[in-house]
DNA sequence: ACGGGGACTGAACACGCGTTTAGCATACTG
DNA sequence: CAGTATGCTAAACGCGTGTTCAGTCCCCGT
């Protein structure tokens, strides 16, 4: 929430913040124990109920803190900006993509954007609404600008487009294995990005060859 | 695992069972406690542990309950009839589709398949790698067919195909919220097919007009 | 120098968890 | 009818959890 840059970050308050994000995302707050976060952290149990009052208060703040970087990815995708991307004929400017370009190799917030979905977080429902309508007012865009062909039903189509994006994200692992490269890395956004881009453009599906 | 209809099913170990796999694919099966189940399924708490060992072992008896009912829908989907199906020109055929003919309205499966693929449960990958494997099966047949157009990287289109129809039953919930229909209620598996089989015969974007 | 306050800790506490145990009915077997 | 296995329960146990508390250290203003 806070926007200047705290002077009372890179503390042990950040520490303990940092290590509850991975551990969190890992295998989920229910799960992770506030002695395991001091260890990893470096500091004692109690020092997190100092700071944070109780683990449910760290708890929030850890959310907080990733809805803040989930936003700042939203936000650096305006949409005007996208459009061009795209009717230039390009396949890129996913979400995924952002998410790949915005985190650093090994960022936990991936993993945790899965549990915010997947627990019916109120906070993931409400990102899933601004990223929808993110979508939909970028097919608008496009249709009018003849970049996409319109549809009669836009709304599905956005949603379509918008968790075939998140999919990425929250099969990461599982698609990893299955192609043998990261979807979130370099050569697999790249990969990825030119075989969606290419069923997206002209679809994969053809009349059967006639005999 | 038992292929015979269990005599003893129906019985009070059913019941619990029935109980946990709800609360399980709820909420996960750390933050359901023993005693709730019990009072779900109306038994006690002894009984579970007299029936089921541990706790794991409820939760181990629960996973091969529904891998088995994922394989029944992995089952009912042999690629040949898919083959004439898509090439029919229809888009169904997807796993989504299979989900929302085969779960009844209410069922607690989806939801659990989910908490299998975000949790990184072995049983999860594996059911992932089936599902992968018959996806690959298919689209060399439709492209055999004339059905499908050849790619370069048919690695990442086969799980691109997946993911998506994944996507549907992960994001289920929020997908509802913003289209107005539950995608694996009839009348949302309409809208969802005719949408994504319109893109995925002819793509959704084309050339902007030129001026 | 010194007093005060915040960062920090070790030890303990209360509680809820999974689990154990002893025992009660019921029903089947000889 | 005795004997015994089975389905089931109430009560308790040990343990790990989130949390509290009393106190130590150390920096910083006066």
């Amino acid at each position: 929430m806070g926007s200047a840059p705290d002077p009372n970050d890179l503390t042990a308050r950040a520490a303990i913040r940092n290590a509850a994000l991975r551990l969190f995302a890992d295998r989920g707050a229910d799960a992770v124990t506030v002695r395991e976060i001091a260890t990893q952290a470096g500091v004692s149990p109690a020092l997190i109920l100092h700071h944070f009052g109780s683990k449910d208060g760290l708890r929030a703040e850890v959310d907080a803190y990733a809805a803040q970087a989930f936003d700042a990815i939203f936000e650096a995708m305006p949409a005007d900006e996208l459009v061009e991307f795209l009717a230039g004929g390009a396949a890129g400017g996913s979400l995924a993509e952002a998410f790949a370009r915005g985190f650093p190799h090994g960022s936990p917030l991936p993993a945790y954007l899965g549990r915010l979905f997947l627990t019916h977080d109120p906070a993931g429902a409400a990102l899933f609404g601004r990223w929808y309508a993110m979508t939909r007012r970028l097919f608008d865009l496009m249709v009018e600008a003849g970049a996409a062909r319109p549809t009669d039903d836009p709304a599905v189509r956005a949603a379509f487009f918008l968790v075939n994006d998140l999919a990425l994200i929250l099969l990461r692992t599982q698609i990893a294995t299955v192609i043998g490269s990261d979807p979130l890395e370099p050569d697999g956004v790249e990969r990825w990005g030119r075989e969606a881009g290419k069923v997206y453009a002209e679809g994969a599906f053809q009349a059967p060859a006639k005999e």
